[in-house]
DNA sequence: ACTACTCTGTTCGTAAACGCACATACAGCA
DNA sequence: TGCTGTATGTGCGTTTACGAACAGAGTAGT
């Protein structure tokens, strides 16, 4: 397939499924935009400006407990869209919404989202089954969190990011992984460690590279399996 | 409020909001069912016939992961429905639907409720509004999960139960609660105990009894309150 | 009365993760 | 070069929950 030099690498799938006509009449009101590391695109609780559909970038959902770090339940990349609350008819986020790495994602006003909505049967159907796919990861992180140890979690989490990033290495620290994963820094460097050692990963101050990717596939627990299998379910 | 004798205590609060006149209409295809212990309303991955608008019924939503027992990720009651999956376009439950208790529910067939969302916007709006709520709630109780002590999440159980339930006693044993909490039995077993040795609840072969609602409060975490606001939250 | 079954209580050793504190190592900058 | 901040490694003792096994106690059926 052949690109432009301006067409990302990883381009959205929400829009890239649109037929041809449907998505120009949206392009009007997309914006290209680089989000970076820690950008916070919404707090929880906050009102939605603009929706965003990532290309390479990467963003968390996270949910705030009293006492504790930001604990992800959901994590998009270029499968899906940030601001789905908004196609549900709320206007506040729920949840706090968080870049990582950095990449590139389109973005739209909430107006213009909502009435791209209104006039776009095809975009109304993607938004709709995307925001039945994401109710599946975060039941299925859920579970995860509760049942499985922190190396197989970490496994799991560094192949989803892996999945949704452009490039096999990428910025993550100890500590950042820890409040993703609902756990003590200490906890995923042992994991992080015991990885390294395996040779599956490697990794030196916050930048992660994977090495064996079917090794690592190995040491996650069984949800990154079907969790990639509900991604790719394309109803 | 005056209440005739086959209202039953308790009516589904998404279909009680809608104006008499859209009640109305739908009314044809609703059937009155009664919901009881261990029933089983849908199945993973199997696709929906019906979906249910309890009235004081109460459904749980499980997901299976191996190795273990069915974990709950969502209560629904009075204030919610089953088979949301329908309305965003998904003919096949992500989850397991199992009933608790008995109780009454309100039926439709997916295909009455598919012609009913195209046809009644304000059912629609309910819905999608409930499917937000849904969300948090899935969100809320994930990070509960892997937070909080056996003991603060069999609080806040029960409070749910309770809430959704028309008597303040229900049939629910050790052994169910621990599935649905992610515990061993044993572990609700301690739990259970503390907080009978503390007067706030009381037990016997199943039937538990909620003697303390306040004291009960205290000894949960502060989700119970975070989902309750949440579900109060009238948009 | 006997049996079968379900539900609850208890015990024991073990594993995973916790909280805390401190040690080392590398990077960028003055 | 030394300083400072961030990132990673290690080593306590403690808590929470786990797995497995078994003991009582209430309920129902025959």
């Amino acid at each position: 397939m052949l690109m432009s030099a301006n067409t990302p690498l990883i381009a959205n799938h929400l829009l890239a499924t649109l037929p041809r006509k449907e998505f120009q009449r949206l392009q009007a009101d997309l914006e290209l935009v680089t989000l970076s590391f820690g950008e916070i695109l919404y707090e929880a609780g906050e009102l939605i400006q603009y929706v965003y559909f990532p290309n390479d970038a990467l963003v968390s959902l996270l949910t705030l407990v009293e006492g504790h770090l930001a604990l992800e339940v959901g994590l998009v990349g270029h499968e899906g869209m940030i601001g789905t609350s908004l196609a549900l008819g709320i206007e506040a986020s729920p949840v706090r919404a968080l870049a990582q790495g950095s990449g590139t994602a389109m973005r739209m006003s909430k107006t213009h989202f909502m009435k791209a909505l209104r006039q776009c049967p095809l975009l109304r159907r993607e938004v709709f089954l995307y925001i039945h796919d994401l109710m599946t990861q975060l039941m299925q992180i859920a579970s995860c969190n509760r049942f499985h140890v922190v190396e197989a979690r970490l496994a799991r989490r560094l192949l989803m990011t892996d999945d949704r990033a452009a490039s096999t290495t990428f910025h993550l620290t100890h500590e950042f992984l820890a409040s993703m994963l609902g756990v003590r820094r200490v906890g995923v460097t042992k994991a992080a460690h015991t990885l390294q050692q395996q040779h599956l990963i490697s990794y030196s101050r916050g930048e992660i590279t994977i090495l064996d990717r079917h090794g690592l596939e190995a040491a996650a627990c069984s949800c990154y399996k079907i969790l990639e299998k509900a991604k790719h379910d394309k109803h």
